[in-house]
This record gives structure tokens, C-alpha cells and sequence, in this order.
DNA sequence: AAAGCCTAAATGTCAGACATTACCGGTTTC
DNA sequence: GAAACCGGTAATGTCTGACATTTAGGCTTT
């Protein structure tokens, strides 16, 4: 591992070493399970105090790069990111980002449609029996008229990433993670009433049947038709909103 | 801000501090551009000593949730997430997560044309002149026979960026970014003969133009077959490896 | 009134110390 | 002889207090 680091950077001593720690871990210099220096080593290598390291060993932890364990043969392991961590992750800023630039419902619900249908092809064509099951446990969730809006709004994104899910592609399911995940929140500023419900459940059904059925024509057009759907039911609340205020 | 920490916990005092100002941070309590109150009074009102909240604030700054500034006027500054910002993040999590996971070849390469092709219905409706021409760009610097492959790879990302901004969708833009830049590495593995590179180019050309012309289903068509040419080609090259060794 | 200095407040860094945890080995016991 | 127990030890986690550095804004001086 390099120790070069120079003492004026705007980007700070903790900054720096954070990043030839990175560079070390991403080169493969350090391989995954591999244990670091211990951090009295690292602060005398690069000539800096412990804090200084154990700043720096945080940032890489809060990206996940390292995983620390106390105790006598403890300390600071290069972390194997797991798919589930990074999906955390990924949901997290993309709900920020979305909430923090303003990103309209229709541009999020494009996004969320557009990449679930470009996954149907797919997961019609490798569907199990375990992807099937979970789409018609959340059909069967949606049914029960108890629910509030914000559950049946997670039932509806636990639906949606079950069809991703069987697309049987690790990335893809990664990258929709945040597409779906994402947008739940502006998905609970609508309101259902028991019809629309009713309405939004049936096209499910038609998708999990065609998906069974291994018809992605048909699950394609019934997802065309929940992407019109709810769209349409934005532009309502939006106006409704728009005449009494 | 909530202050309640239980000293007994494996997250560790600095891990429930950066949680706890997370949560005030989404939970919009502290909005974006607001600044935090001081590490020494944040030490204070947390009952931990300032090295503990420091660790704290660079979590989150490595989420990029908060910036730090120094200075009479400085201090913990919530940070408007950006899309570039997030793209980094976004690329740099795939990156690693594709080479500590093994991903095939394959599978990355499915999941990326499955997204640009769902792009392309949108970048044909949607495409400016400033899309069109950093397509052009890249295609003439593809024709460039001087180039290494790994320089070929790197055009050839951007000229899938290029077709995925013009869907205008930034979350879609977003999303992909991930599935496109971060395969690159795998992509640089492959070697391009003259012969190939014309053809990945002519392909690129017949892309180009139908977004010109809006033409959703040639370039479709045109992608697809970049998408089976590259497969192939990956499968010779593996073949040739499984052979030669 | 404008230019420059100076102070204050905040982050950045350092040093040393103690607390806590968990493995590792030897010791004891059955 | 094998299993349970028990300190030693090495590492992270945290605290205290101090100094260095940076920057804004007020104060003084011209």
C-alpha cells in the first residue's frame, strides 16, 4: 500500500488516506477477507495520529468497503459487498435524490414502467415457481380492503420487484431496486379509492397470470395499462389539488 | 433532533449519531442547505466527546448527506445530492459489486442492453441536437483505427450514454449509468480485431441515424444486434481461453 | 470611505490514556 | 486424557485536552 500523501490538500489527511486505502482495495492490492493494518500501524505508516485513521477507516466503512471486528484478532477487513447492501444503498440515495431535486411523479413513473417492461421478455421467460408464489401472496394482500394506502402501496412495490426478480439477472434487479423502492413515498401521496383498487389488482393479476402463462405480449400490455393507469390517476390528484388550492 | 442513544449497543455510540442525524436529515427536520449545530455543541447534546461525533459527520459526509466547511462561518452543511454525484457512487458500488461477485459476462451484458433497448422508444420521441452530436463524436472517434481497445470501450460507453440521456429521463439516466459504465472493465477484456470494430461501428451508425430519424424500431433492431454480436463475441473469446488453457 | 489587520468561531489534527471486546493459551478439574 | 475455566493480550471504541488552520466579519487606521 502506497503512504504518500501530501500535508496540504484541500481534501484533508483523513481524506486522503481514505482514498490510497480505496485505491489499495479496488487495485486488488488487498483482497477481500484480508485484513488491514491495524489502525496504530496505518497512523504510523502514514505518519499521522489514530483519529486522523480511524476517520478515514469510517468513511470506507459507511460505504461499505470495510467491515470492522473488535477483540484480540480483530480489525479492519476488506468487506464482500453483498448485493442485499448495496440494494439498501441504492434505495437510500435514490429516494434522497428524488426528494431533494424535486423529480416529478411522471418522470418516476416512467423510469419505474419503462425498465419493468424491458424486464418482462425475461422474466417470462425464466419465471420459478418461488417468483410466481410471492407475486400471488402480494395479490392476495392487495385484496384485503383493511389496508391502508402506504400498505397497499408496499404491497404493490413488493409485487413489482418480484416480477424483476424473475427476470433471473442479479444487475437487473439491482438497478431497478432503486427505480421501484424508490418512488414508493410519491406513490403513497396518491389515494386509492376501494374501485381504483380493485381496478390496479386485476391488471396484477394479469400480469402474474401471463408471466405464468410465459406470455410477455399480453403481461406487457397489461403493465402498459397500470403505467396509463396511474399516470392518469396523478394528473387527477394533481389538478384536484391544483382547483382547491 | 431526537438525542436518545443507549451507550449499550453494537452499532456503536458514532454509528447511532450518524443514524440519528440521517433520520433528521430525511425526515426533513434539518432542510437541504441548513447547517448543523457545531460538533462540540452536537458532543454536548449527545452526551459523547467530539472525536466520536466527528466519526459520526464523516459517515455521513462519505454518504454524501452533509459537507463540511471550515471557517468562523463553517460547519456541517446538508448537501443537496446531485446526479453526478450519484452517478460516481452508483458506478463505483457496481463496479466492485460486479468483480467481487463474479458476475458473467453475460449476465452484465444482458442486463445492459435490456435497459438501453428499454430506452430507445423515449431517446427516438425525445433525442435533441446536443444527444445527436455527442453520438456523431463518438463515432468518429470509434473509426479512429489508432485506438486502443481499451480506448474503444471508453467511446463506446459514451456513446450508450449519449443514447440513454436522450431519453430525458435523469432516473433513467441514473439507473443506467450504473448497468453501462460499470461493465466497462469486463467489456476491455474482450479484443477487438479491425474487422469487428468496423462492424460494432456500422452498427453504432445505424443506431444514430434512426434516433435522427425517430425511428424506435430500426434502432431497436440495430441494437439487438450489437447486443448478439457481443455476446458472440464474448463466447469465442471464452471459448478460445477454455481452449488455449 | 476604503483598505488592512485582528479576533472569534469553527473544523482539522494531534497525543496519550482508559474502556471494552474477543481470541488464545495455559491451568485446573473431572 | 479431555473438557471446562480463566487470565493475558492485542485490537477497536471512546474520552480528554490541547494546538493548528481556516474563514468571516468587525475594528482600526489611513
Amino acid at each position: 500500500m502506497t503512504l504518500e500523501i501530501s500535508p496540504v490538500n484541500k481534501m484533508g489527511l483523513s481524506g486522503q488516506i481514505a482514498e490510497a486505502i480505496r485505491d489499495a482495495i479496488v487495485s486488488g492490492q488487498i483482497t477481500v477477507g484480508e485484513r488491514l493494518p491495524s489502525e496504530t500501524e496505518l497512523a504510523d505508516r502514514f505518519g499521522v495520529s489514530r483519529p486522523t485513521v480511524r476517520e478515514a477507516l469510517k468513511r470506507l466503512a459507511a460505504q461499505r468497503l470495510i467491515r470492522t471486528q473488535r477483540g484480540a484478532t480483530g480489525g479492519a477487513f476488506v468487506n464482500q459487498i453483498t448485493w442485499d447492501e448495496a440494494y439498501d444503498d441504492l434505495i437510500t440515495t435514490s429516494t434522497l435524490l428524488i426528494s431533494m431535486n424535486d423529480v416529478d411523479f411522471a418522470a418516476a413513473a416512467e423510469a419505474r414502467f419503462t425498465l419493468e417492461r424491458a424486464c418482462i421478455p425475461l422474466a417470462a421467460k425464466r419465471r420459478t415457481e418461488e417468483h410466481l408464489q410471492r407475486m400471488r401472496t402480494e395479490l392476495d394482500a392487495q385484496a384485503d380492503a383493511d389496508l391502508t394506502d402506504e400498505q397497499f402501496c408496499a404491497s404493490d412495490v413488493a409485487f413489482h420487484r418480484a416480477l424483476v426478480d424473475a427476470a433471473g439477472n442479479p444487475i437487473l434487479s439491482y438497478q431497478l431496486a432503486g427505480a421501484v423502492e424508490a418512488i414508493e413515498p410519491l406513490m403513497n401521496m396518491l389515494t386509492y379509492t376501494a374501485r381504483e383498487r380493485a381496478r390496479v389488482v386485476a391488471l396484477h393479476r394479469r400480469i402474474a397470470d401471463a408471466i405464468w402463462a410465459r406470455d410477455a405480449t399480453e403481461a406487457a400490455v397489461a403493465l402498459d395499462e397500470v403505467s396509463d393507469y396511474t399516470l392518469a390517476l396523478a394528473k387527477e390528484v394533481r389538478d384536484r389539488r391544483a382547483g382547491g388550492g
